[in-house]
DNA sequence: GGTAAAAGTTTCCTAAAGGAACATTGCGGC
DNA sequence: GCCGCAATGTTCCTTTAGGAAACTTTTACC
């Protein structure tokens, strides 16, 4: 026992609570979230049940090893955050990561979201980095769409910001737009280098 | 009398078998023996079951996320090792690395251990590389000490290896011994430098 | 060889994971 | 407003993970 931050009762309360889950739980909602699918798409993706995806994303079950390897691969999830997260509260004690601000990443294909602030677990915006790679195909045939909506601000790179309903939207950096994730969007970076974006999504 | 379906819903049929487990048991046992642990100690330190480890390293269950996490941190397994060897065979198909002599790695606290091969579950002989810190304090009051033979080769740096029967045996790149595990032994770094060595242990 | 101690395995039982079906909530159109 | 649809949450039930202890195997020592 040392004196730990006041905050999580130390090392004690192990799997009582769901002081781990609490973050597990959230940051795979957060990123089936950023792809854009509902429960019962991720589940059938990761070849498990609705409800045992709803049951963790809450945190009401204690998941087999199995079960997170796939969604982590549906969610396209890098291992490392996984487990940094997990042991931020380890029953042990040590390694003790935190974050504060650094995000963990996760990459798809043509972007690379960089989930930010991941340490906090009741936020209901998702704000995230993304790296949108130097031209990478134009395939806008199949939109993102997420019941939502998104704040972007461009922080490099030239981009163009495709939507269901507008004409594309040329961006560089400093510019901004706000819009309704509903409707079907998706970026191209314009420039021969990769772009960087932030995003803020607030899921309804 | 039905024509029901042996396996019940379609896709989950692949967990069947255990290809998967094969990995993940044998890939925690190696590890448990590089640190030579018992299936006691290793299970204590991880606060679960002996019977529990025994069984996960024989493939006979199916363990939770948690259970992993905690033997992830009590061997000092990489995480991406973990997920490494189970996307291998990944029933997606999808992110089937292969390995092909390039090791994992797992760190402790004055060795850096690469386990190499790790594609292969079915061997014997566990080979794998060491990083030993430059002079890293030396203490060896608790000797290595694991069941079986082990081949050491220097493959650069300068190093002391100490042993339990014998005198210090000074050694630099290229030199190697070969001796029994049971005796407890280890080693320390002369130079300045990190020294990188090969071993490959025979578990009996 | 025999015998004791240790390491590993298997059995048994309780608590819980995981899935199917049902219930609820939220949002649309009329 | 009401109704319907879609997404998510909850309940119930079957299977199974995980731990204690009994059992088996291996190792060490005489």
């Amino acid at each position: 026992m040392e004196p730990v931050q006041p905050e999580e009762t130390g090392l004690a309360a192990e799997a009582s609570e769901a002081p781990d889950g609490e973050v597990l739980g959230k940051m795979i909602r957060d990123a089936r979230k950023v792809k854009g699918l509902t429960l019962e798409e991720a589940a059938r993706a990761a070849a498990i049940g609705r409800s045992t995806l709803s049951k963790i994303e809450n945190n009401q079950t204690r998941p087999s090893f199995e079960i997170i390897r796939r969604l982590m691969q549906t969610l396209e999830l890098e291992t490392p955050q996984l487990f940094v997260q997990s042991a931020q509260t380890s029953i042990s004690g040590r390694r003790d990561y935190t974050l504060s601000g650094q995000g963990e990443h996760q990459e798809t294909t043509t972007y690379d979201h960089e989930l930010l602030c991941t340490e906090l677990t009741s936020k209901r915006m998702l704000p995230y980095i993304s790296t949108i790679k130097a031209r990478d195909v134009t395939e806008y045939d199949s939109w993102v769409r997420h019941r939502g909506e998104e704040f972007m601000y461009v922080i490099s790179g030239d981009l163009v910001l495709y939507t269901e309903h507008y004409r594309p939207l040329a961006m560089t950096a400093g510019d901004s737009v706000y819009y309704d994730s509903g409707m079907g969007h998706g970026c191209v970076s314009t420039s021969t280098q990769d772009a960087k974006v932030l995003w803020v999504s607030l899921e309804i």
